[in-house]
DNA sequence: ATTTCTGTTACTTC
DNA sequence: GGAAGTAACAGAAA
């Protein structure tokens, strides 16, 4: 689930309710996805106040109100991760990994196949050693940065849209989204796009991102590619030509051969 | 029982 | 050196 439009989602979650509120605990219940102690993680956090979350890509930082906003949380949700809010009596949910305890409710850290997690920033080096490399974030990327950056190495156009140094928070769906919208197919190499189909993708980009931002999620509805992913015989939603699928980089790829022409 | 999956990294191969 | 392919991580669903 978790790519951009996700992990936007996620940072209205925390700022809708947990922001400005005081931690009053903090549950680990899996120390495998907080990647300290489990109680130097409760110990740092435990009486802080949450700041305004800021989202880079896929990754959500979560600063404490104080002096210099240190500690900070960051947070990455791998394939299966969510930022769930709760208020009540909710029951723990059984992938549950971390509960953050409000007065009026709880955070929850919740992953089921916990292939990421969450990390605790001091200061600002160890954001940078965590984010690494993380190329500009994808919603709000310019046209000249979004060619300049995916033209530094020459590839096939998936595989450059996914690299995160490149640009930071496209994933599989999304690309797939925009590559159709756009239509280049993604096999097309970064090297032979001409400055009006740069144009066009970074305009179907930014529409996409813009659109599924607003849902937390790529839309899944019949008039977007990502509607037909999971249909056996899924046909496009422009031309009803039937829809190729196979493996590019190493992921699913749908897209429509008459559209998106080689 | 086998295959698949919205992510990332490390390693191998070409 | 760079691009591309694969396995691994962990867990559930088809």
């Amino acid at each position: 689930m978790p790519e951009l439009p996700d992990v936007e989602g996620f940072r209205r979650v925390v700022a809708d309710h947990a922001t400005g509120s005081e931690v009053r605990s903090v549950r680990v219940l899996d120390p495998g996805v907080v990647h300290t102690s489990a109680t130097g993680f409760t110990r740092a956090l435990e009486g802080r106040v949450l700041g305004e979350p800021i989202r880079w890509g896929k990754w959500l930082r979560v600063p404490t109100r104080s002096r210099p906003e240190y500690p900070q949380l960051l947070a990455h949700f791998g394939m299966t991760g969510a930022f769930v809010w709760t208020s009540g009596e909710d029951a723990d949910h059984r992938h549950d990994r971390v509960v953050f305890e409000f007065r009026d409710g709880s955070l929850r850290y919740r992953d089921m196949r916990k292939l990421t997690g969450l990390w605790l920033a001091t200061e600002e080096s160890d954001v940078a050693e965590l984010l690494g490399e993380l190329g500009p974030d994808a919603a709000g990327v310019s046209r000249r940065d979004l060619r300049e950056r995916l033209t530094r190495t020459s590839r096939r156009l998936k595989p450059a849209l996914m690299d995160q140094t490149a640009v930071a928070g496209l994933g599989n769906l999304c690309v797939d989204e925009i590559l159709w919208r756009s239509r280049l197919a993604p096999t097309r190499s970064t090297a032979d796009l001409d400055s009006a189909q740069w144009a066009r993708l970074h305009a179907r980009l930014r529409s996409v991102l813009r659109s599924s931002s607003r849902v937390g999620h790529v839309p899944d509805r019949p008039s977007w590619l990502t509607g037909h992913r999971d249909e056996r015989d899924a046909r496009c939603p422009r031309c009803s030509t039937a829809l190729k699928r196979s493996r590019i980089g190493g992921r699913s790829t749908v897209w429509c051969p008459q559209c998106q022409p080689c």
